[in-house]
DNA sequence: ATAATAGTGTCTGTCAGACAATATCTA
DNA sequence: TAGATATTGTCTGACAGACACTATTAT
């Protein structure tokens, strides 16, 4: 992590102290072996040895999410196919940070399953942890595991009424695999036949013509995104109310 | 507005330096006139005589609601009963401020009607103004034209799934008066009768037992929001779609 | 009585959930 | 052939929207 300039650049006639120092944190999601994965990092100082989101402080002239996609890129070293990047919530509590006032903008990332990621420079290593053992616990540095839990309850909310469950899947797939992604997000069984009725009758989804068996069975239709899609997802799809 | 203090307080064995200036802005929508209107001051230095949200810097160990209440305050001097408050968005684009790296954590606050607010010592003055005139258009300082949009966009939309309607009414109130609420946010008309029974039959009103002719008529029942509610409202009261 | 608003009952079209039935692949 | 998954079709109960009707006040 390169620290930032402490002075700041002052315009003639104006006088601005900096009272923080800001930083970004990415909560990255996507699914392996057919359970939800956040990618976490081996903090070196402070918080040595500990687990923790990727992130870092914001460059002087950068704007946040340019901020988010590199410390992305920093810490872990691997180009991820980010193929969601939206703002989660900004977390200012004092005393998060030992070292001094570090207010962080938390961002959620989603991308397809990928290669194993390998450690940059900033962290001793990176790996993908499933999200399944840290919520409800306190496995993380700083805030953190609040930062995953907005973030993991987000993104479950989000697949009510938008595409976002397209992000976790390749280009291609098939309606069974979008399928998987909801149920694995949701942790709940979905009819196969009246969800394929209503992902086919929303407007999002496009077929290419092509057909696959990887699943086994019946070849199923393989679909992708309409370019022209809006992200939301009309009429929604609800989750069960308990 | 305090400026904070231009050092970290930094703690043995680390070194954090300070890289931007932290602010809170505040879009404070209440219900007057039949019109939603948000509250904005008369700016002093920098941008003298442009309206644009209250807000200020955030103090060293103070948290971020916190200064977002106290701004209210300091600039309005007015006893505003906010009754809802919520982090809405972080804004963040290098340039926004022309001082400085400026990042400004936009907070959604919702007041009853309320009395005519005063000036405070910061802003020259503070007034209530009508949404309607300000979306689309191009009237306030900095980025505020586009975050006072992403808070009425808010407040649109959590009305069809949460309580947030009630934090525009009084303590108690009619249903009548609630569907008032929802239809000048909405900007579209309800069913009387469709809205009664949907919203008694949801689980976060309770009857006062009182009623009421302040609306002319036949007396109307006034109730509460319970104390046990959850600001989830279930099932949801979906907007139309078009 | 008339006007105004509150509140209830009823009908109907739509849609989610359950599930039967059929289609097309692999082993 | 059996087994697996995809896809279509049908039934049913719940519910949103439309609206007739009744209730209770003020003037």
């Amino acid at each position: 992590m390169v620290p930032p300039e402490p002075e700041a650049p002052a315009k003639p006639g104006f006088r601005v102290w900096y009272n923080c120092a800001l930083a970004v944190d990415i909560v990255l999601l996507t699914i392996r072996h057919e359970q939800l994965h956040v990618l976490l990092i081996n903090r070196s100082e402070p918080k040595a040895g500990q687990l923790a989101l990727p992130g870092g402080f914001v460059l002087p002239d950068e704007d946040l999410p340019d901020a988010a996609l590199r410390e992305l890129g920093d810490e872990t070293s691997v180009r991820v196919d980010v193929r969601h990047l939206e703002q989660l919530q900004t977390y200012g509590r004092p005393g998060r940070d030992p070292r001094a006032r570090v207010v962080s903008v938390a961002y959620l990332a989603i991308t397809p399953d990928l290669p194993e990621p390998r450690a940059g420079t900033d962290a001793v290593g990176a790996s993908w942890r499933p999200v399944r053992q840290l919520l409800g616990r306190s496995s993380l540095a700083f805030d953190h595991d609040t930062i995953v839990a907005d973030g993991v309850e987000r993104a479950r909310s989000k697949l009510e009424y938008s595409t976002l469950g397209a992000a976790f899947c390749p280009a291609d797939f098939t309606v069974a695999e979008l399928r998987r992604i909801y149920e694995i997000v949701w942790g709940t069984q979905l009819d196969p036949r009246n969800f394929h009725r209503k992902l086919t009758s929303a407007d999002f989804l496009e077929p290419t013509g092509e057909t696959t068996t990887r699943d086994g069975g019946r070849p199923a239709a393989l679909y992708r995104v309409r370019k022209d899609a809006t992200g939301i997802m009309n009429p929604p799809l609800l989750r069960k109310t308990d």
